[in-house]
DNA sequence: GGGCAACGTTGTT
DNA sequence: TTCCAAACAACGTTGCCC
């Protein structure tokens, strides 16, 4: 995720000692500050600037730096360890060239804010007092928000389900682990550590494989519980949610912490799993206190003005979700490590950083932060996607059959979700960990695994091309610009409000009718509507049918079908007048029923008129396919019988989406230095 | 100059 | 010897169209 929409930026660092404080668990403490700051590495090889082997120090070492349970442990130690494992690898040389890459911006900052220092900075100082000011006369302190996080949650959950695990230290994961037991992290061991690492710091690490069907299971006993105290919460996540405790607090007379106390003990209680919590005013400023008491236990953040400029005031900038190791080492360089740094940068945060990360960090100065929970309406999902890492692969009939493997998976997926794409992403990691991706739109939504490899194939293709001898270690498809699959069955689809949980609309569908994504709706409207009509369906104010769920649900699939083979027809006539092109044709799609609308409102759809399920959301996607039919039509008819457009994608075509060509040098990704000036120009257009 | 697509990056779990 | 994940969201930049 990236900063600014962020629910989650403020930070401050355990200043004002809450009495709220539980009993800590466990490991002693012998360095208690191994954490924040920059690291600036040990022994690892010469020959490079100080500034870049601090850069990939920092990068090697990064994530083992923020988390909990690492407060006993020898940072140099591990830190060594973790290098010497590194050194020599084809990963170790990305990383390498990675960190040189920001070691150039970081020295481009810092000559750039040399400079600004020596200009007029009133215009930059003014407005961000202005928006410091606005920004204080909205500080809401009145909510209690909440955040929970499960400890360790994947291997908690492994824990409960095999007790061999109990007190022993493991880890989670294959090759790189996701999480592992608070008894592995006293040797260092972390999640995002590579197994073969972990082992050298911990030999007796027992691995256990990743389990999400029990995760998933657990999450909802868990989410169950947190319902009965904020019906409203919002899950983030598997492990973490959001919950506005401030209605209950008021209608049980209970204060805040008393509240978590006993929601803490309720889950550990009932579904064996321990987890900490966060209390303050804001989501971010949550979200930061529950790492103060992490594992299994709790800490408040007062809701004063004070207390939370005092507590922002130490904290390392690192602690606030969405400032990660690059933006942290960019801010090292001008000088901001922790929160209280950033005021007196206040006038160069615009023109170094930009306009989104300079409110970003203005506001989490200030302690500011989102104070609205409610539940993500399942809806909003952005993509869908796979990928998986091998041994190097090469070779354009072993190159095939993996996409082919991985467009397969995909359509597992996508009917999963119950949706389509229409946008295609292809990504490719090359056996040097150089990641590359190409991506094409598709117009009509796809999702079998026959479209996502016939549109992927010239993607790969292209690589192929770009890259003689293309050699690769991992491969990947996406799909995005999702469009809804299934016509419901889920009521949430069509409005009739159920329990806002997320989840389910991912997991329990089973039956293949509710998975299968429907096919757009009929052209010819006229068909259903007459007939129904005909049949006697009453007709409400506006003059629109009102249908028994059945009927709608079967007529719908007529027209989906009509449609559908409509679509079909185009599409084939216009492959055909292409000839050749080998590959594989599939259909494009193979009819499969879909779930019927159990919907009686319906709208006109503006483009073909005929009443369409009383949700704006699938009405866009109605009007969206009844446009592209429009240009479909419109390709068929004006590209000459027997003189083809030399290479159309199939279903991709419209006139508007034609891929454009643009050859892009793909550089080691440093920024030029002309591009730096030009996004500072950019940037500075802004704010105001 | 806006809008949009493509691509690379950063960040989080 | 083996030898650094997967899934997702959001943003900045670039190039092109209108
Ligand atoms: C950080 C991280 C987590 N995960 C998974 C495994 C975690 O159990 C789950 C939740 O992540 P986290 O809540 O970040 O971490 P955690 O619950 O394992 O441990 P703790 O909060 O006590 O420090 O997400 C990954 O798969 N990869 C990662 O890099």
């Amino acid at each position: 995720m990236d900063r600014r929409l962020s629910d989650d930026e403020n930070g401050a660092r355990d200043v004002s000692q809450s009495p709220t404080t539980e009993p800590k668990q466990d490991i002693d403490t012998v360095k208690p500050e191994a954490d924040e700051g920059i690291v600036t590495g040990p022994a690892v090889p010469a020959q490079a600037s100080t500034e870049q082997l601090n850069a990939l120090t920092h990068r090697l070492l990064g994530p083992s730096l923020t988390k909990s349970g690492q407060e006993g442990v020898s940072q140099d130690n591990v830190s060594q360890v973790i290098l010497d494992a590194s050194k020599g690898s084809k990963f170790y040389e990305r990383e390498a060239a990675l960190a040189a890459g920001l070691a150039t911006r970081v020295a481009a900052l810092q000559t750039r804010k040399a400079k600004l220092e020596a200009q007029d900075l009133r215009v930059h100082l003014r407005n961000a007092d202005a928006f410091l000011a606005s920004l204080e006369s909205s500080r809401d302190l009145s909510r209690i928000i909440v955040h929970l996080d499960c400890d360790a949650f994947y291997a908690a959950v492994a824990a409960l389900k095999d007790p061999t695990l109990k007190g022993i230290p493991f880890a989670v994961g294959g090759s790189v682990l996701s999480t592992c037991s608070y008894e592995a992290r006293k040797f260092g061991v972390r999640s995002a550590m590579p197994a073969f690492v972990a082992r050298k710091l911990c030999p007796e690490l027992k691995l256990v494989d990743q389990d999400f069907p029990s995760y998933i299971a657990k999450a909802g006993e868990i989410r169950a519980i947190l319902q009965t105290y904020d019906p409203n919460f919002q899950p983030a996540g598997l492990d973490e949610s959001y919950l506005d405790l401030t209605a209950y607090c008021q209608d049980n007379d209970i204060s805040a912490s008393d509240a978590v106390s006993k929601l803490r003990t309720e889950v550990r209680e009932k579904c064996g799993i321990t987890i900490s919590a966060g209390i303050a005013a804001t989501a971010p400023l949550a979200k930061i206190a529950g790492n103060v008491n992490k594992p299994d236990g709790q800490f408040e953040i007062p809701s004063t003005r004070e207390a939370v400029m005092a507590y922002m005031a130490d904290l390392s900038v690192r602690k606030v979700a969405g400032i990660g190791r690059v933006l942290q080492c960019e801010l090292d360089a001008v000088g901001i490590r922790v929160c209280a740094d950033i005021y007196p940068q206040r006038a160069l945060l615009v023109p170094l950083f930009g306009d989104k990360t300079a409110k970003f960090l203005l506001t989490s100065y200030l302690g500011i932060g989102r104070t609205r929970i409610a539940p993500s309406d399942g809806r909003d999902r952005k993509s869908v996607g796979t990928e998986g890492t091998f041994a190097d692969l090469a070779g354009a009939q072993a190159l095939r059959t993996k996409l082919r493997q991985t467009a397969e998976a995909l359509e597992e997926d996508m009917k999963q979700a119950g949706v389509k794409g229409r946008t295609v992403v292809l990504k490719v990691k090359l056996h040097t960990f150089e990641v590359l991706t190409r991506q094409v739109g598709t117009h009509i939504p796809v999702w079998t695994k026959d479209d996502i490899y016939r549109i992927s194939l010239p993607m790969l293709e292209r690589l192929e091309k770009e890259i003689p001898g293309l050699k690769i270690r991992l491969l990947g498809l996406r799909c995005t610009h999702l469009v809804e699959a299934k016509l419901s069955v889920d009521k949430n689809f069509f409005g009739a409000a159920k329990a806002p949980n997320t989840e389910e609309r991912f997991c329990v569908c089973q039956d293949d009718q509710i998975l299968a994504p429907a096919v757009p709706p009929p052209e010819r409207a006229s068909a259903h509507r007459a007939e129904g009509s005909r049949s006697g369906v009453p007709v409400d104010e506006d003059g629109w049918e009102i249908w028994p769920e059945a009927e709608f649900e079967a007529a719908a699939e007529q027209e989906r079908k009509e449609e559908f083979e409509e679509l079909l027809k185009l599409s084939q006539e216009l492959e055909e007048r292409h000839d050749q092109d080998n590959g594989a044709k599939a259909p494009l799609e193979s009819s499969r029923s879909t779930s019927p609308a159990d919907d009686v409102e319906s709208w006109a759809c503006p483009i073909c008129n005929r009443p369409q399920p009383a949700d704006e959301r699938a009405l866009n996607e109605h009007i969206d396919l009844c446009l592209s039919r429009e240009t479909i039509r419109e390709v068929v008819r004006s590209v000459p019988e027997n003189k083809a457009p030399a290479k159309l994608e199939k279903p991709t075509l419209p006139s508007k989406q034609v891929p454009r060509k643009r050859a892009r040098p793909r550089g080691g990704g440093s920024i030029s230095k002309s591009n730096h000036e030009q996004s500072n120009a950019k940037r500075r257009a802004f704010f105001s």
